[in-house]
DNA sequence: TGTATATGGTTACCGTGATAACTATATTGT
DNA sequence: ACAATATAGTTATCACGGTAACCATATACA
């Protein structure tokens, strides 16, 4: 999250930055308006997921194992890989899904380690109800970005 | 911040998205990369900061304050105005940077309640030195946004 | 075979967002 | 003047990031 309102002007950068990178200060100008701009719109994200008792990083989990192809599951360690995000983080989003019936957990059997995680029809009916609005938020030109 | 480590290709949002917004899913494939890119920037930031015991917001906290014309000190409220964050988030933030000797507060003589900030001479220092590494890495063209 | 190392996942704890509700002081309006 | 309302800031509590350290099981290899 990145939380200046009013970005600074460009006069106002030169006069921070042209001791350092003179050369450069329009791309720090750009780079703080497009920080804004999309903690806006993941404010906007945040909002909506959470009119759903979702979090982005929820939605996220399920989406990586939705959009698998050939396979209906993915291990915890697999959605590391493809999410940015700390095991425990990660450990306990899949805890709070699994209590709300959004995904199904099976023990592997070649490696009693691991779980089998996969999406319940509750959350496929979920996925394809909230995908409309997540898709609207992202293309609404309102993000001036 | 936005997690997802691979963005859908152009295909996979096409069939998630073309039922309902099929002209626009090129759109929503550049906001995800803009999410994404700026997700990273924002870590890079994040990470900067804290490796001279900052945060984020405590150093827009001393930005706010150091950049306004005129006067020497901003009321937490003037800036809350300024950050796009919560009053106790914020309140936590200034107590922290009065511990560390970052701010030091006075008591308004007009309003009993409101508490006058303003950057001590540790705090200055400070923000000059950090601030070349701040813009080295908003200006680096790594981040391809 | 059995010990060291690697891996999958969880627990404990901390930092930092949020909202609701609070105290204290100022302001407004009758 | 004083009751109602607004404002400045704090406290309590929660959600959700992070790292370090920890089980349990697999794998490597002497």
């Amino acid at each position: 999250m990145f939380f200046l309102k009013e970005l600074p002007t460009q006069a106002m950068i030169n006069r921070y930055s042209e001791d350092y990178f003179p050369e450069r200060s329009e791309d720090v100008a750009k780079k703080l308006q497009g920080l804004r701009e999309y903690s806006t719109l993941i404010r906007k994200l945040e909002d909506y997921f959470a009119s759903h008792n979702l979090s982005q990083l929820r939605f996220l989990v399920m989406m990586v194992i939705d959009r698998e192809p050939d396979r209906d599951h993915l291990f915890a360690h697999e959605i590391t890989e493809r999410l940015d995000v700390s095991k425990p983080v990660l450990s306990r989003a899949i805890k709070k899904l699994i209590e709300a019936s959004l995904l199904s957990s099976k023990k592997d059997k070649q490696d009693a380690r691991a779980v089998l995680l996969s999406l319940t029809p509750t959350s496929k009916e979920l996925l394809r109800s909230i995908l409309p609005g997540y898709f609207e938020i992202l293309s609404a030109q309102s993000n001036s970005v």
